[in-house]
DNA sequence: CTGATAAACACTTCATACAAGAACAACCTT
DNA sequence: AAGGTTGTTCTTGTATGAAGTGTTTATCAG
């Protein structure tokens, strides 16, 4: 299948936003873009509306286009959202998992205790993502799956922030271990209140994160991104 | 404000999709609406991508765009999303609600009763999405009041069917009691449950509908509207 | 120096024209 | 008659230009 360029143009912003070379606050130019890309207005325009659509950038009507920037208030709402579907997946996991995604997860997990135990944290990311990824598709509700990644990408900006944390990174593996023994277990209750706390703390995590941030008063650096 | 014709153009689609007078199933075709609409086929085009992007359209390439007729296994999956959303409100409502919001709610649920002693499914139809709208509110999270109530449209269509099910109507008038009672004690877990069941109660009535449906033969007409 | 008014500018929206790709149908060949 | 091939048509994707609207800025008057 081709893609379009509009469809090509959205990814690659999307994927420079989420990543973090595109900084919240930062201007879209629209003829920028254009030339950029070598494509007309029509694309790009496209692009964007579907950008909006999803909530990663922001128009201002008559001042131009600009990288979403969520508010701290805000921020927090959609990370209680996240833990509640985590944990929704967790508790229908924990009673629809098969063997073969058992396998999975378990697989899964391994990995995450090697980049762990590596101290590599980019890498225990991916494989941090592998591992939710599993539980999602375990809950064997396509739309539900759907929801969790889609909030979970609009949060990755954000979430990329508080990644350099050491300790975080070795307890996040530990309550990965409570998650997967619940899930074996088929403790349903367990595996949500598990999943639903482990990424409630990433929430209060980066709240601690960024309170901490303005009281150095670099909040303007930090967070707009110029 | 004045709104533009792709907005317009958008509205009047997502209304008539959503209140069942572009049967799922249905072709849109872009020539037809230019027509139709008294524009050209920009500002067509860009409303039909906004509702593909909420999931009220598909476009099949080269065959053209149809109004969405989702399976029902994913409309089982969506009802029990929009379950676990509407729990996760009643959870924090209970919690957060404040006196005005506790009045509304009162309030909402009263004129609920008289739509629902008068037998009218129609007013009761929309005194209920004025209730649970209160619920949404009092939750204190904006941004997951706008997920349940975008989940709750996307149902829309679906949840008409089931309408006129007189019974059904006092049965949810007595879930809206309990659920009253329960935020009113600040019974998070009761709000969570009630309302979690309240919902769940819709789309097993739902299956049973379709699954009858299906016995007597009349998918067709009944579910692709054509 | 401050406020208002007007003009310039930037962004958005829309229309029209064009190109390309896929599906469907008809026709030709075997 | 059957299957492949070709051509037509429908639909999507893209470019470009023009018009309309809000914002901002600069200038002038008080």
């Amino acid at each position: 299948m081709k893609r379009s360029n509009a469809q090509r143009l959205r990814d690659a912003l999307e994927d420079d936003i989420i990543n973090g070379r595109r900084a919240p606050g930062e201007r879209l130019d629209a003829d920028a873009l254009c030339h950029e890309f070598g494509v007309s207005r029509t694309p790009v325009r496209e692009a964007v509306q579907q950008l909006v659509a999803s909530g990663l950038v922001t128009v201002s009507p008559k001042k131009g286009t600009f990288v979403a920037r969520v508010g701290i208030d805000e921020l927090i709402e959609m990370f209680e959202v996240m833990a509640e579907l985590e944990g929704m997946c967790g508790r229908l996991a924990a009673r629809r998992i098969d063997q073969a995604e058992l396998e999975s997860l378990r697989q899964a997990h391994e990995r995450c205790e090697v980049a762990a135990r590596a101290g590599d944290s980019d890498d225990y990311y991916y494989e941090n993502e592998a591992f939710h990824d599993c539980i999602y598709l375990a809950s064997h509700n396509g739309f539900l799956a759907g929801e969790a990644r889609q909030l979970k990408q609009r949060l990755k900006p954000y979430r990329r922030l508080q990644l350099q944390v050491r300790q975080r990174l070795m307890s996040s593996l530990e309550e990965h271990r409570d998650i997967v023994a619940a899930i074996e277990s088929g403790d349903a209750a367990g595996a949500e209140q598990a999943l639903r706390e482990h990424v409630l703390i990433q929430g209060e995590r980066f709240s601690d994160f960024v309170s901490s941030v303005r009281r150095f008063g670099l909040g303007r650096e930090a967070m707009d991104g110029g």
